[in-house]
DNA sequence: TGACTTGTGTACCGGAGAGTACAATAGGTT
DNA sequence: AACCTATTGTACTCTCCGGTACACAAGTCA
């Protein structure tokens, strides 16, 4: 037990919450009441464990990364390529359109365009899907070793047609489209996967 | 000529200016100093043109909807569904990667995920991106009609496809990509189209 | 029992946000 | 000329933002 008064709250529960504060507003859109208010706890509290409110939305993002959108790394040890990209699908509509979840994705929504107080998280997302499109590339190369997807694919442009589907989806998703309609997209999406 | 002192700039190029500003920033990133700045002119200047934020942001949407975003209308009127679907594709790539222009749809990422304040400005994209899928579906069920499209596609899902994959673009093009990377999983994209 | 350390609650700070009052100004109208 | 009307620039309002000072509470350690 460290010293001091103990905490009065959950730690990862109040970053839960914050979470899905972030997820449903947007970084710009959320402010420091809301998030106090969704947490259960004050301000300082909320100072202290988590620093500013940059700080928090980075500790959100990565409990995010690892929580609801752990599916993206399920999904890349699916045994052939397109298992990876199907499942992804999968994974991404399930996410976005689970009742109670706020309606698309947080890495997407958090911040697409905004002023220059949050540049440096629309920079931080920005880099975070670029890095979801590199592991997938990576994926693809060696599914192509793997021999389950052919040799002249451009798995570069492959892993970003995957990624913009997701993207898209996640668009639609934030104007209320409804799971089954999502989920014919991506079907009609896979059509495109080549030979 | 109207009475009174006359207006000392053009107003229409004053929207163009506003346009830009919160095509780059979104609704909630872009302040009225940041307004005025652009616009060249002064706060009561521009409450007394254009009423107030929200006003002035949807005569912006509108200037969008005739001006940059206008390929949307012209692909409408090519000969057959897949042109449309190319057509509007190609367009939405050079939009989103013109040199100058921000990066990205006004359109979507005006106000993809914001608080309570900016709401109604949410809900109205949310309708006018659904509004472009409408258009798109009855666009395909003529195609249809023509004998151009095969009789067991469903319209509606191909719209929606197609509607995802130009967000997705955007949300692509947020993050620099480039326009032959765009163009690419634009193609790979139209390798889905129903035979 | 104290001293010590850390979290909590209230109340506050400086600054920036959107929107406006008002006097001065620049034109047309008579 | 004098008058009327609409725009302009300055300076202001009020509210909410992110962030913090400070006194108090709740524990551990000697």
């Amino acid at each position: 037990m460290p010293l001091g008064r103990p905490r009065s709250f959950d730690i990862d529960e109040a970053l839960d919450r914050a979470m899905e504060v972030f997820w449903r507003l947007g970084y710009e859109g959320t402010s420091i009441p809301e998030l106090t208010k969704a947490m259960g706890i004050n301000r300082p509290s909320l100072y202290a464990a988590f620093g500013n409110k940059e700080s928090l939305f980075r500790k959100a993002l990565d409990r995010y990364a690892a929580g609801p959108a752990g599916y993206v790394r399920e999904a890349l040890d699916r045994p052939t390529a397109r298992a990876v990209a199907e499942q992804l699908l999968a994974g991404a509509i399930e996410l976005m359109t689970t009742p109670g979840n706020p309606k698309g994705c947080l890495v997407v929504q958090g911040a697409l365009a905004c002023g220059e107080a949050a540049d440096s998280i629309r920079q931080e997302l920005v880099s975070r899907r670029a890095a979801i499109v590199d592991n997938l590339q990576s994926r693809f190369e060696r599914a192509k070793r793997d021999g389950d997807l052919s040799a002249d694919v451009d798995c570069a442009d492959l892993a970003r047609y995957v990624a913009t589907v997701i993207h898209g989806l996640t668009v639609q998703a934030a104007g209320s489209a409804s799971r089954e309609q999502l989920q014919r997209v991506a079907d009609m999406a896979m059509r495109a996967w080549p030979a």
